[in-house]
DNA sequence: ATCGTAGTTTGACAGGTCTCGTAGTACGAG
DNA sequence: CTCGTACTACGAGACCTGTCAAACTACGAT
């Protein structure tokens, strides 16, 4: 019975909005704060995936889980369980049709801001 | 007495942040909001000055004081005193130096979600 | 089957934000 | 000087947010 892949498919991404559903009040206040901009800027930095606990800020994993939730929810990033983690990556190409530009500045002006060592 | 020029120049603006001590997360902070971005998007129409009541913004005097506050103290918008009123103007030149392209596709991005009439 | 790892859920708390109405200030016009 | 206009200041209330700890679930490895 083939019923594994058709109730739980382990590989799709957890709820998120559609490309036309961004909404750019929701991108602004996800990235409006550091613990998120600081994971963002992460994922901007490395192409592939990333699980939630690779990032090095100092929050719980509660916290963490809530800023993901967010991010998710509001377009940023995209979510998907791999095993017992979930992996992370940037909708960079649905955000960039939707808001062109938006992403790269942000981005850039966070590492801008981080005044390099 | 030439007390009048030296004590308050009725056309300094109000205190802001210098260009340099524009932070990225006040930007993004102040932008999330929806009256917020409406009167960004509409200053952002006119070139010249407008005064705070010019608004079509449904909310009291008082929340449109506020609003105006929170875009001078992130360095978005700079407010001078002319007569009775607060002559508001975006601070586009110190925010493209600062975050480049960052206001013009906010500013893009929200124009094109309140899809044209 | 047992254990450890990765993450979620819940409840709680402190603090911030948006909103308003009312009262007050500053300025120009008459 | 008096009046109206434009805006600010000061609470106060409702709501939202970021944070944590503790208990729980889901999965893989042994």
């Amino acid at each position: 019975m083939g019923v594994t892949e058709t109730s739980h498919d382990a590989c799709a991404p957890l709820p998120e909005p559609a490309v036309g559903e961004i909404r750019l009040e929701a991108v602004l206040h996800a990235l409006a704060d550091p613990v998120r901009l600081r994971i963002v800027s992460s994922l901007a930095g490395c192409t592939d995936e990333v699980n939630c606990l690779a990032f090095d800020v100092p929050v719980a994993k509660s916290t963490l889980t809530h800023h993901f939730r967010v991010l998710r929810e509001a377009g940023v990033i995209r979510q998907v369980r791999r095993g017992t983690s979930r992996m992370n990556s940037l909708r960079s190409d649905d955000l960039a049709a939707r808001f062109p530009g938006l992403l790269d500045s942000v981005v850039a002006g966070h590492r801008a801001s981080r005044h390099p060592v």
